[in-house]
DNA sequence: TACTAAACGAGAGCAGTGCTCTCATTTGTC
DNA sequence: GACAAATGAGAGCACTGCTCTCGTTTAGTA
């Protein structure tokens, strides 16, 4: 038979990458069809074309295989929201907040489920993992990066005391070159546009609001002129 | 023996209740211990002692019981609001704001796995029956009520095409006795502190706000501020 | 090139789940 | 007292996550 040079890394490490991604995929599958629930090892070996045991050697669990779910989907809210952004004039604040803004509601209606994944209830009994962290706050720091930015384009300090113990984890993370009054504003921002982008999308809106999107345009400009 | 004197309906339906009342009793602590995904009929029939088919005669599917611990929920936050509110004078809106939003933060903290039942990500394919809906809103309800009194003791009409018919059910609901803005207004701040108290139970603040009760009462001061 | 250890897949099995069906028994009512 | 409805038990179905064992295949090394 015809000697193919070896892949780097092997034949076999390359076979594992394409299965890895392969269970992957159809769990992603099931996950955007019939919700993170229905996603079963089970299935997905049938579907694979073999045992349920041996899905066990590409993900040691059920949680795992979540997590890499969760992963992906923060990276992918976090790529849409950068990209919204980058599409917009540095300077231009208020656009780059209303387009992120609005891109986070899009991208959550469009993937809803995934959306659930990972601002709905977390499971009882699972933490987080370490490699989560940096992907999930990829776009609540881009949002915020515009607030804080807007408001303090020299970053002075002058700090409150009580708002500076609450938000002494940001304070930490932006070195203190930022009032913490452009801090909690930044906050405050992005808990609102959370909360209205659940309620509406975990059906809490029905029967009072009859147009979401051009309620959430409204107060998405409403929130442009006081915090910018 | 003694005759006892029948109770209304009857000891059968007496006797009936009471099981139904310890078959709810018994998952709601399933749930305040191990969260929603923990509750088994099998698990609740054994504690009960008696078999796992026999549980069926009390709740058709295990989604119905589901649905009497979410009716249950519902409830349980509108009472706390509601009391918190009551416990203010009537024409102190802004204590009456506070009062609301923080006693909405408090019971969420006080009952985790209640709150994540009703607010957080829905389970697919569930939906919501129509006896529900009465209980949901009856915290959004109080929350709203102050906020557009407030705004509107009058109650004037100045409705602003666009957001109006964003909010024609809310609209429908209030009558068109309310102006669309405050209604608007009304919806945000609900919107707002629904998100924040989400993201902070939810396992979305770890790391960044060091001091979440500080931090809500500083917001929902400046909601407070600027609404009413 | 031969050997060894790791990686792999299959199969059986355990303990658990929601739910259905049948069958005997208890209870309330006419 | 007769009859029908309500009730509980038990067996069973189809499914789940996960573990363990046992051959087989592959990769690196002496």
């Amino acid at each position: 038979m015809a000697d193919d040079q070896k892949p780097a890394g092997g034949v076999r490490a390359r076979v594992r990458a394409e299965l890895t991604a392969e269970i992957k995929a159809l769990a992603t599958k099931q996950l955007e069809t019939e919700g993170a629930s229905a996603i079963s090892l089970r299935a997905i070996a049938r579907e694979v074309g073999m045992a349920s045991s041996a899905i066990y050697r590409y993900f040691a669990s059920r949680d795992e295989l979540l997590t890499a779910l969760i992963i992906d989907a923060f990276n992918d809210l976090g790529e849409a929201v950068e990209a919204r952004d980058a599409a917009v004039r540095r300077e231009d604040y208020r656009g780059r907040f209303t387009a992120i803004a609005t891109g986070i509601r899009s991208w959550a209606i469009a993937n809803p489920h995934q959306y659930a994944l990972i601002y709905g209830s977390p499971v009882p009994g699972y933490k987080a993992p370490e490699d989560t962290i940096d992907p999930a706050i990829r776009a609540p720091v881009a949002l915020m990066s515009v607030v804080v930015e807007a408001k303090s384009p020299g970053g002075a300090q002058r700090s409150r005391s009580q708002l500076a113990a609450s938000l002494q984890g940001l304070a930490d993370f932006t070195g203190n070159s930022v009032p913490v009054g452009d801090l909690a504003a930044a906050v405050e921002a992005w808990g609102e546009i959370f909360g209205l982008v659940s309620l509406e999308l975990f059906g809490h809106f029905v029967n009072a609001i009859d147009n979401p999107e051009h309620f959430f345009g409204h107060v998405v400009d409403a929130m442009a002129d006081r915090i910018l």
